[in-house]
RNA sequence: GCCCGAGUAGCUCAGUCGGCAGAGCAUCUCACUCGUAAUGAGAAGGUCAAGGGUUCGAUUCCCUUCUCGGGCUCCA
C-alpha cells in the first residue's frame, strides 16, 4: 500500500498507509490517544473515527477530555436514548435530540392512549429506559454513517412525521442534515434484529443526523443519567403539538458524573427558596396568592439595608426621589400603549360604574412606573438647564405572570423595581449612558458581585420597531461606547431589543458561576413621542428629550434572591440581620453579656444574647445554622478581664480578645464592605 | 397557559392494600449552669391543601379547585 502524508496540529507530517482512518491515525500515534479519541477534525471538519484520510489532510484528534469530545459523547448518548424509547414504546416517534449544558434531551411523541391524546411518560419509566440504554451500550452497536437520498429517507422515516418535516423543511438551512437531496443518517445495527423494527427496511435504529459520533455505543458512553421528563412544544412553538421531553446528563467519566451530581447538591443547598424559609427571611402565604411574597422581620431588615444603601448612593449620584401611586385610570396605559400590547400581563381592571360617565371607569394596578414619571416630567414646562433629570423610585408593580412561570423571588407577580428614568438631551445621551453604566456596576460591586459581562440587545430585521433607523443607530452606538468604556465583555443580542429601543443588560456571575441578568439600561425612542415630551433648549426652541429606563437590581425581591444564593445565606457582615450573638457560658455571666450587646448596639451594630438555658455547644451550633458572622462567648475569664471569646464565621476561635479590639475590627470590616458610604 | 409530579404537626418525612394519625427537629414547661457545632424529662401541637362524589365508613379511591416542584412557552 502506498503511503500518504498527514499534517498534524503541531505542523509535523506523518506518513500512514493509504486508506488509514482517523481512528487508525490515532492508533499509529499511540495506544493512549487511540483509547481517548472520540472524533477527528479533518481539514476543519469534524469527522467520525471511521472517516478515511487522504494525502495532505490536516488532522487533529479530538479526545473525550476535549469540549468537542464531550459534546459528541452527549450527542451519541441522545441517540441511544431515542433507540431505547423506540424499543420500549411501540408506536412512539421522535423529534430532535440536541446537546445542552451538562447533557442532552430528546423529544418524543407516544401513541395515543385511551383518551385519544398522546400518552405521556411516567417517572417510573426513566429507570426502565435507562436500563434499556445500558443494554444497547453493552451491545457495542457501531454508529454507521449512511448517506441516502431524500426520497429513500422519506420511506425509511415514513412512520416518523417529525423527521419527515425535517427532511422536507430544512433544505435551505446550511446546517441541515440534508444537502443536495441527500440525507445524512446514522445507523446503529443491532446484534439481533429488532422484534418491531420502527423503520422501514432497517433492522435496527437509524436517525437523521449530521454527526459525527463515537465509533460505537460502548466507546465512551455509559456515564450518564436520565434526569427528568417534561412537556415541550415541537420546535418551541406554543401553537404546535406538545411532545414529551426526556432530559439526561452525560459525562466522559464516572468521576465527572459524580462531580456534576455534587454540584447540583451544592446548588440546591443555596436555593433561595429553601434558605428563605430556613433563615426566616420571607414566605409566600397561600392565602395571599401565587408570586406574592411577604418579608419577615429578618428578611425585612436585610431588604431595608439594601434599600437604604441604594438610596444613599442614588442621592449622591444626582437622582431625585419621586413617589407615585399603585393604581391609575386606564387612560394612562392607553396613552403609553401598554394596554394595547400587554393587557394580558396586567391584573384585570377594577371597574367603577358610578364614575367617568355612562361607560364607567377602569382602574389598573400598575405593571410599570415609567408613565407616572413621564407625567411628572410633563407637569410643567422643562428647560435644558434641568437636564439630565433623573427620577428614582422604589416602585411597587404587579404583573399577571402566567401561573407556570412563577419561581421563588426571582419571578413574582408583585415586586418592587428600583426604577429610574432619566430624561436628557439627545446630544448628552452618550455621556449619560457611560456614567450610568459606571454607576450601576459600581453599586453592584458594593453588594458583592464583581464578575460581569454585558449584553447589547439591538433592533431585529423584519419586526416592527418604533422610531427611525437613524435614532436606533444613534442609541445603539451610544450604548456601545458606554459598554466599551466599561472594559467588560460585550455579547451581541441582535433582534433582542424591545420594540421601543435598544438596551444593555448586565449579566452577573455568582459565587458558583451561574449567571443572572440583573440591571438593564434601556433607551426609549417611543414614549417621549407618545407623551409629547418637550423641553426648551438654549436656542429657545422646543426639543424632544431622550428617555432612559434603568433598573439596577431589576426588582428588589429578585436581587434579594440572587444575593441570598450568591452568599448561600451567609450575608456579609454589613447586610447580616444579626451581626453578633453573645453567649454567656453560665447564666451568672448574663449581665456581662447584656452589657457587651448593649454596647455594640449603641455603636450601631446588631447584636443579641441567648441565655444559658441550653448547653453552649448547642447554642453555638444554632448560631452557625443561622450563619451569623460572629459569636462571642463570655465566661469567668472574660468578666474578670473585660474580654470576649470570638468565634467568627469560617474562622478560628480566639480567646481573650478585648471588647475594644473586637468592636474596632467590626467597624473596620463593615466600613470596608460599604466603602464608608 | 401547557405537560409531568407532589401537598400528612412550624420544618424534614413515615404511615393508612378504605376502619381512632406517627417520628425526629423546632415550640412550651421543669430540671441541669456547662468555655466553642445536638443535656435530660414531660407537655402541647393535625379539618391528613380545599370542595364535591363513591362507600356503612374516605386522609387513603374518583372528579374539580388551590398551592408548590421540574420543564415548555412567555418575561413591557
Amino acid at each position: 500500500m502506498p503511503d500518504i502524508s498527514i499534517t498534524l496540529p503541531d505542523g509535523s507530517s506523518r506518513p500512514v498507509a493509504a486508506g488509514t482512518t482517523v481512528g487508525g491515525l490515532a492508533e499509529s500515534i499511540g495506544r493512549g490517544l487511540a483509547k481517548a479519541a472520540v472524533i477527528g477534525v479533518v481539514n476543519g471538519v469534524e469527522r467520525d473515527l471511521a472517516h478515511p484520510l487522504e494525502d495532505g489532510d490536516e488532522v487533529a484528534i479530538v479526545t473525550k477530555t476535549d469540549e468537542r469530545g464531550l459534546f459528541t459523547i452527549r450527542h451519541s448518548t441522545a441517540h441511544v436514548l431515542a433507540q431505547a424509547v423506540l424499543d420500549l414504546f411501540p408506536g412512539a416517534t421522535f423529534g430532535i435530540g440536541p446537546v445542552i449544558e451538562d447533557g442532552f434531551y430528546y423529544d418524543f411523541q407516544l401513541p395515543a392512549g385511551a383518551d385519544g391524546k398522546p400518552a405521556t411518560f411516567a417517572p417510573e419509566d426513566l429507570p426502565r429506559i435507562e436500563a434499556r440504554m445500558r443494554e444497547i451500550i453493552a451491545e457495542t452497536q457501531p454508529f454507521v454513517r449512511v448517506d441516502i437520498d431524500n426520497d429513500r429517507a422519506r420511506e425509511v422515516f415514513a412512520d416518523h412525521p417529525f423527521k419527515l418535516e425535517i427532511i422536507d423543511g430544512e433544505a435551505e438551512d446550511p446546517t441541515s442534515v440534508t444537502e443536495k437531496g441527500i440525507a445524512r443518517t446514522y445507523e446503529n445495527p443491532p446484534s439481533t434484529p429488532k422484534e418491531r423494527p420502527p423503520f422501514r427496511g432497517y433492522p435496527g435504529f437509524i436517525d437523521l443526523c449530521r454527526g459525527p459520533h463515537v465509533p460505537d455505543t460502548k466507546a465512551h458512553l455509559g456515564h450518564f443519567a436520565l434526569t427528568r421528563i417534561a412537556g415541550a412544544y415541537w420546535r418551541g412553538d406554543e401553537s404546535k403539538p406538545q411532545l414529551q421531553r426526556i432530559y439526561g446528563t452525560a459525562w466522559a467519566s464516572k468521576a465527572d458524573l459524580d462531580a456534576h451530581r455534587e454540584r447540583l447538591e451544592q446548588a440546591a443547598l443555596r436555593d433561595h427558596r429553601k434558605l428563605g424559609a430556613e433563615l426566616d427571611l420571607f414566605s409566600f402565604p397561600d392565602e395571599i396568592g401565587s408570586g406574592l411574597a411577604v418579608f419577615h422581620p429578618k428578611g425585612g431588615l436585610v431588604r431595608k439595608l439594601m434599600e437604604d444603601y441604594s438610596r444613599r448612593r442614588h442621592e449622591a449620584g444626582g437622582y431625585e426621589f419621586v413617589y407615585t401611586p399603585h393604581i391609575t385610570k386606564g387612560a394612562l396605559f392607553e396613552e403609553s400603549g401598554h394596554l394595547d400590547w400587554f393587557a394580558d400581563g396586567m391584573f384585570p381592571p377594577i371597574h367603577f360604574d358610578d364614575e367617568g360617565g355612562p361607560e364607567g371607569t377602569d382602574y389598573y394596578v400598575k405593571p410599570m412606573n415609567c408613565p407616572f414619571h413621564i407625567l411628572i416630567f410633563r407637569s410643567r414646562q422643562r428647560s435644558y438647564r434641568e437636564l439630565p433629570l433623573r427620577m428614582f423610585e422604589f416602585g411597587g408593580v404587579y404583573r399577571y405572570e402566567k401561573s407556570g412561570v412563577i419561581h421563588g423571588l426571582t419571578r413574582v407577580r408583585g415586586m418592587t423595581q428600583d426604577d429610574a428614568h432619566i430624561f436628557c438631551a439627545r446630544e448628552d445621551m452618550a455621556e449619560e449612558l457611560s456614567s450610568l453604566l459606571d454607576f450601576v456596576l459600581g453599586l453592584l460591586r458594593d453588594y458583592g458581585l464583581d464578575d460581569f459581562y454585558l449584553e447589547l440587545s439591538t433592533r431585529g430585521e423584519a419586526e416592527k420597531f418604533a422610531g427611525t433607523e437613524e435614532e436606533w443607530a444613534e442609541a445603539t452606538a451610544a450604548l456601545e461606547v458606554a459598554a466599551g468604556t466599561s472594559g467588560l465583555e460585550l455579547v451581541p443580542d441582535p433582534g433582542g431589543a424591545a420594540f421601543y429601543g435598544p438596551k444593555i443588560s448586565v449579566q452577573a456571575r455568582d459565587a458558583i458561576g451561574r449567571t443572572w441578568q440583573l440591571s438593564t439600561i434601556q433607551v426609549d425612542l417611543q414614549l417621549p413621542q407618545r407623551f409629547g415630551l418637550e423641553y426648551v433648549g438654549s436656542d429657545g426652541a422646543r426639543h424632544r428629550p431622550v428617555m432612559i429606563h434603568r433598573a439596577l437590581f431589576g426588582s428588589v425581591e429578585r436581587f434579594f434572591g440572587v444575593l441570598l444564593e450568591h452568599y448561600a445565606g451567609a450575608f456579609p457582615t454589613w447586610l447580616s440581620p444579626v451581626q453578633v450573638r453573645v453567649l454567656p457560658v453560665r447564666n451568672d455571666h448574663m449581665a456581662y453579656a447584656d452589657r457587651i450587646a448593649d454596647r455594640l448596639r449603641a455603636e450601631g451594630f446588631r447584636a443579641d444574647v441567648v441565655d444559658a438555658t441550653e448547653k453552649l455547644g448547642n447554642r453555638i451550633r444554632k448560631a452557625k445554622g443561622e450563619k451569623l458572622p460572629y459569636v462571642l462567648v463570655v465566661g469567668d475569664d472574660d468578666v474578670e478581664h473585660g474580654t470576649v471569646g470570638v468565634n467568627a464565621r469560617g474562622g478560628e476561635v480566639e480567646r481573650g480578645v478585648s471588647i475594644d479590639e473586637f468592636e474596632q475590627r467590626l467597624r473596620v470590616e463593615v466600613l470596608a464592605q460599604t466603602g464608608g458610604r
